[in-house]
DNA sequence: CCTAAATAGGACTTAACAAGTCGGAGTTCG
DNA sequence: CGAACTCCGACTTGTTAAGTCCTATTTAGG
């Protein structure tokens, strides 16, 4: 309960890994090698990355990925966004909609929650990925 | 990721409901037919209240609960501990130790989370039941 | 002193999600 | 061409959350 994913803490570890070797082009099997991080889940992690645009990826031979922006320019939110797709929410209703709970209607505590969600994100929010470096 | 459990939700909305009628032993049932609440779960959940001290429990036929303290000095984070035993945490190493991530020597990033843990946790020690009533 | 209305609590089942695996396709350098 | 990469979806497995069931125990009130 309220726990990051394994996938999430995994990205994390490679982009900043990829972060502290900005000349280098970094392989998905050297992250995987490095940091005991199944390889098959991490490249997934790192396709998602690069497909948000949180890193470039160079295919073939020599490949591998590298930073698009400045390490200050990514937050750890954009991360977490980009590998799990926006579900930073201590409550359901706040990214499903009213709909998705039954409760709802009656529900008297989504407002106070919504002020410790607004807490929670401002924390992922201001954390760049030059300040773990 | 990182959501609260049901449990906890529908501890909060039972135990501000209980503040908000301080002149009256209320029952689960009553709770339960309320907030369209599952009837068996939230019993286990108000037992668990009931056990960690911060509500009473009255047996019996006029039974019911009751809360014990004041609603200002009953924290959003004791709540939660009642109910879901300190599992508070961003990851796993936090509340499991070391040893319960194979990963931990190597990791690097758990000392930023650990700050962005330390937000989270203040941001539900700070909040009381008073505030939320 | 019996009964109905309540809490107490363990065991169980089901549903949802996270974690990890597999297979195959596409790309590029040498 | 072939080795070393990324890419991507589908699949299986494991774990946890959510909900149900059953059977005590307590106690006010007739
Ligand atoms: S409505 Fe209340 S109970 Fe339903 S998800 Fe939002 S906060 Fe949780
Ligand atoms: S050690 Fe790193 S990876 Fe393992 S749980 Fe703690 S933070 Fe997550």
């Amino acid at each position: 309960m309220v726990r990051l994913s394994k996938k999430v803490e995994y990205g994390l570890i490679a982009i900043r890994h990829i972060a502290a070797h900005p000349s280098d082009v970094v392989t998905a099997k050297e992250i995987a090698d490095k940091y005991q991080i199944p390889y098959e889940l991490l490249a997934k992690v790192l396709q998602r990355l690069s497909r948000e645009g949180l890193i470039t990826s160079q295919q073939g031979v020599r490949g591998g990925y590298s930073l698009t922006k400045n390490p200050n320019e990514i937050t750890v939110s954009m991360i977490i966004n980009a590998i799990e797709g926006n579900s930073l929410a201590i409550a359901q209703c706040m990214t499903e909609g009213p709909e998705s709970c039954d409760v709802f209607n009656v529900c008297t505590i989504k407002s106070p929650l919504s002020k410790v969600q607004a807490n929670i994100e401002n924390a992922f929010d201001t954390m760049t990925l030059a300040q773990i470096v």
